[in-house]
DNA sequence: GAGTTTTTCTTGCAGTGCAAGAAGCTGATG
DNA sequence: CATCAGCTTCTTGCACTGCAAGAAAAACTC
């Protein structure tokens, strides 16, 4: 009989393996990520993973924590400012996080929002707005609205790049059909009106805040 | 040897299996989709949908595709006023078209947009906006901008509901954590405020819309 | 009828998440 | 030192997935 052997033990954590998923995804994509393979990566089989994380649902749950855990830090400064000031801040920066690691994104626009994590950092943009006078009901529904847009447009972002596996948009596709029955968009695609996703992310982002602030203005003096 | 027998011919077809799919996700859930048991429902075996469809990932795409098609009538109604209105107006029933099927919410957000219904849905917004005078490029960032905030709105509003099979959030687990940590999310959760889903949608959407109108207008002007 | 094309099925493969339990490793206790 | 209890790792096995390859049946054409 081959003698088996258990592998000496590696000093494994619970966030040693969620921080290893995280860089798996990030160098792999998300569909790459099995427990097997997660667990050579560790240097360690796959089933080792379940005596740290009890399903592969927990798991992802616990690489969205874990991200914004790390990234709080840099998704709010020390706030300086009006609440919109430090509110697009947060905005942007949530972007660029999440276009540094795409495959998360599409975890965190999936699985419910209500996380401990998430949670705190919601609470700690509603004490920003707070501070600056807006009420619990209007300061939910500007951060909601922010965080949300910016999910949905960083989506939106990174779907037009053709990243995801399977069936190929073909690229020299639109100049091809368009001209006839789009010709709008042909137009645009010509001449990249329209076409610049950070500025459209600037852009809606100063509108909605700068419309929340007058209306929450206008409130406070009637 | 049990003899074999190939089903009579169903009269199957792309359009129906794609039918069937989008039936079964809404019945179902999106991770119950599979060919074998799609097949199942359809009264023939797994692969056969294989000649019908590619691939899994092409379903995925036909589904979004189809279920865009089916719904141009409901989402762009004849325009009757301003774009302000009619944009407006598509947003609310976009919202309520992915509300309905929940399951190709997260499909149609995570898969790329740049398909030929999408295309041509974006075609008809950019002509009412052209209507009223827009220019191209800001035709495209309002629309952009409000499918959008739609899609990640609707991801967030469905992602508070716990449904999403896994690890279950524990639903009265926030009335026993927050108290201490989250003194403001414990009284909007207690009171109510600003957990109104779909005021907060319409709200934002308000804002948006009248706030790229304002730019607009004031652009035209100079 | 024979032959062709279209449609369906069978088999098989590599991979997945996970349940159950065996086996090895490690440190505390006698 | 030996023993024992725990923690950690591995093995095996199951039901399931998407998909490749090709056989076989059904329907259409002549």
């Amino acid at each position: 009989m081959a003698d088996r052997r258990t592998r000496p033990r590696t000093g494994l954590t619970r966030e040693k393996v969620i921080d290893a998923a995280l860089a798996y995804v990030d160098e792999h994509g998300l569909a790459a990520l099995s427990n097997r393979k997660l667990g050579a990566a560790l240097g360690v089989e796959g089933m080792t993973l379940y005596y740290y994380v009890p399903s592969k649902a927990a798991l992802l749950d616990g690489m969205v924590e874990r991200l914004l855990e790390l990234s709080a830090g840099d998704l709010f400064a020390e706030p300086s400012g009006p609440w919109t000031q430090v509110v697009g801040e947060f905005a942007v920066e949530l972007r660029r996080l999440l276009l540094d690691h795409p495959a998360m994104l599409t975890v965190l626009a999936t699985r419910p929002a209500a996380t401990p994590a998430s949670l705190a950092l919601l609470e700690r943009g509603i004490a920003v707005l707070h501070a600056d006078g807006v009420p619990l009901g209007d300061a939910l529904d500007v951060l909601n609205s922010v965080v949300r847009w910016t999910i949905g447009h960083t989506l939106g972002e990174v779907g037009e790049t053709p990243h995801h596996e399977g069936t190929e948009p073909g690229p020299e596709q639109f100049a091809a059909l368009d001209r006839e029955a789009l010709p709008h968009l042909a137009q645009a695609f010509t001449t990249g009106e329209g076409l610049d996703s950070e500025r459209c992310f600037r852009r809606t982002l100063r509108i909605l805040l700068a419309g929340y602030a007058a209306e929450l203005g206008r409130a406070r003096e009637a």
